[in-house]
DNA sequence: GTAACCTACAACCCCATGGTTGTAGATCAG
DNA sequence: CTGATCTACAACCATGGGGTTGTAGGTTAC
C-alpha cells in the first residue's frame, strides 16, 4: 500500500471534496468541534438541503463524521482523511525531489537514462 | 494575509485539478521531465483532445506550465503550486492541532477542578 | 512543393454537481 | 397532545465537466 494511491477513486473524491470554499469552510468548522447540520446551515446563502449534500460528499470523503444526538446530527471533522491528503501531496512531492536529485546525479556522473 | 486562503476561488481550481486520476498521472508524470501533449495522450485510453483539456485544467491551477518548442508544446510539473496546495492542508492540520490543545487544556483544568 | 505530425478550437452528448422546493418522519419543549 | 425543530429524501432545474468528432493552422521532414 505504498505507491499507488495516486490512482486510488477514494483519492477523486478526497479532493473534489475539498474544492469547495463551503465544504472547506465546514471542514475547518468542524474541525473546531461538533457541529449539527442546521447550526453549520445558519453560516451559510444557501439551502439546508445544500448543505446537507455537501455534508454528505464530505462524509463521502471520509473528511467528516456524523453522529446522532438526540434529533440533531452531529457533524465533526475526521483528521485522518486530511493525513491521507497531505500523504498523496508528499507522494507527488517526493518525485519533485527525486528529479533535482536524479539532475544533479547527471550534472555529477551523466551516466544513467530515464525508465518510461 | 496567511490564514484566509482556504477561501480563495484559485484553491478551487487547484484541488479540483488533483481530483481526478488522469490529471494526478499527468502530473506525475511531467514531475519528471517535459512531456509533449501528444506525447501525454499517447499514454491513456482518451482522445487526445480530452487531454489537451486534463492539461488545460492544470495549467488553469498552476500545477503545469506550458511552453512551445518547434512544434509541440512541452508541458512540465510546476512545483510552486504543489507547496501551495501543502501548505492550505498544512493550514487546516494547524487548526486541529489547535484543537487538540485546546482539549487538553480543558482536561487539564477539569483535573483542577476547573470552573467552566 | 507535399505529406505527416502536433496542436487548437468549435460543436455536440451525456451525466454528475450544486442548487432549489416540497413533503414527511423523528424528536424536543410547552 | 401541539407546535417547533432537525433531518431525510424525492423531484426538478441549470450549469459545468469529461468525453467525443470534425475542422483548421502551424511546423517539421522529404
Amino acid at each position: 500500500m505504498v505507491v499507488d494511491q495516486l490512482s486510488d477513486a477514494g483519492v477523486d473524491r478526497l479532493f473534489h471534496a475539498l474544492a469547495d470554499a463551503t465544504r472547506r469552510d465546514i471542514v475547518r468548522r468542524t474541525v473546531d468541534g461538533e457541529h449539527s447540520v442546521s447550526g453549520l446551515a445558519r453560516h451559510y446563502p444557501i439551502s439546508l438541503t445544500a448543505v446537507q449534500k455537501h455534508v454528505a460528499v464530505l462524509e463521502d470523503a471520509g473528511l467528516v463524521v456524523k453522529h446522532r444526538h438526540g434529533r440533531e446530527q452531529r457533524v465533526v471533522g475526521n483528521h485522518d482523511a486530511l493525513r491521507r491528503a497531505q500523504q498523496l501531496l508528499d507522494e507527488l512531492d517526493r518525485l519533485w525531489h527525486g528529479r533535482l536529485d536524479r539532475m544533479g546525479t547527471l550534472l555529477d556522473e551523466d551516466s544513467r537514462g530515464g525508465t518510461t
